[in-house]
DNA sequence: GTTGGATGTCAACGGTTGTTTGCCTACAGT
DNA sequence: ACTGTAGGCAAACAACCGTTGACATCCAAC
């Protein structure tokens, strides 16, 4: 199958909707992010949407492509694996909206939600594996509920308290956790 | 200003669209959850919502009044207050759907979000300020991240490693994170 | 028994949504 | 220069939303 043909007059436009519909998806959320405002975001006609992306939904699933860019863990001492992850997650979440998008719109959208998981299923989930061959999937899954709640509480929240935090306090609050939940055991305290 | 009035015959019926409420925004969030399907399950006209509530907005807001129910944190000893911490949010989350209604709505309904603010500044920030005088919101911030973030992947976002955990495993994972976060310090491992 | 307010139903309004259809324009291949 | 096709726009569709007002019905107080 051939997925890239000589370039197109459309494809400018093809990828400025792509753009306002990041942007929307991630402000709004699935719902309340129309067609009609992300089309006008991009300068074009709603039908134009539907013409390059067939529905709202195959739209939703083009501009949320995410990828979580892990490191590699193999290249940091295992001690040091904890803080690593939490300085990547929180470097993340800031310079890529494609996240908030995917979150946002995965609370009440059951694709958004299916995308979620193959996103820490699929790219968590081996990371972890290769430094905790003991239990990974689980201790990917205890990873992801603090690397979430961080994003749910500071990005769509807004708590204040979190809010506030500076990124390096962020990561040295975070990273004995992801250390913990990484190398540590049920029973022990931090490492 | 009285409250309380002789008890109505409409008593039984608010309390019909009170409970039809809180399962909606539960299960869908605060679009998809329509007043027609609300007044649907609770088995009364879609003007009947209005009439005893005024608008969505306020229904909502009376469906949605959250009591975190926190335990006194001056009963347990100091070294173990992130356990019964843990323990308690774990169950409170099984037991009462109204967290959900109110974590469901606040990612995309900003009324929703401000609420969230007020249940974790006013009930959650209190609590911790009693065990740990320092930097209490901060501490109750950083409690914040973690509970909400299972909160999200557990219930929400249902990913398979975290909903296949038993409620005694969370807890034996969670006890010492949030003991770090209550009585620990930023570049401290273990508390 | 009559009256008056509380309780409830029905139908409709104005607005917004995702999506479809028809038509016009501009450009590339011959 | 001509033509076929891709790019783009405007209008409309059907469905759904929150909300409103007019009208029926019940029950309690006089």
């Amino acid at each position: 199958m051939q997925t890239e043909g000589r370039p197109r007059r459309s494809d400018a436009t093809k990828e400025a909707i792509r753009n306002a519909a990041r942007e929307r998806f991630a402000k709004d959320g699935y719902e309340r992010a129309t067609i009609r405002a992300i089309a006008a975001d991009a300068g074009i006609d709603p039908s134009m949407v539907m013409r390059y992306f067939g529905s709202k939904d195959r739209l939703f699933a083009a501009a949320a492509d995410f990828d979580l860019r892990l490191p590699d863990p193999l290249g940091v001492p295992r001690e040091e694996v904890g803080r690593v992850f939490a300085a990547h997650f929180v470097a993340r979440w800031d310079g890529d909206e494609t996240l908030m998008a995917l979150l946002r719109s995965a609370v009440t959208h059951p694709a958004a939600a299916e995308r979620m998981r193959e996103v820490f299923a699929g790219q968590l989930a081996p990371a972890v594996l290769a430094v905790a061959p003991d239990r990974p999937e689980q201790r990917a899954g205890l990873v992801a509920t603090q690397v979430l709640g961080v994003a749910l509480t500071r990005y769509v929240l807004r708590l204040p308290p979190v809010t506030a935090l500076e990124r390096d306090e962020i990561v040295a609050w975070l990273g004995p956790v992801l250390q913990h939940y990484l190398t540590g055991s049920e029973n022990s305290a931090t490492p």
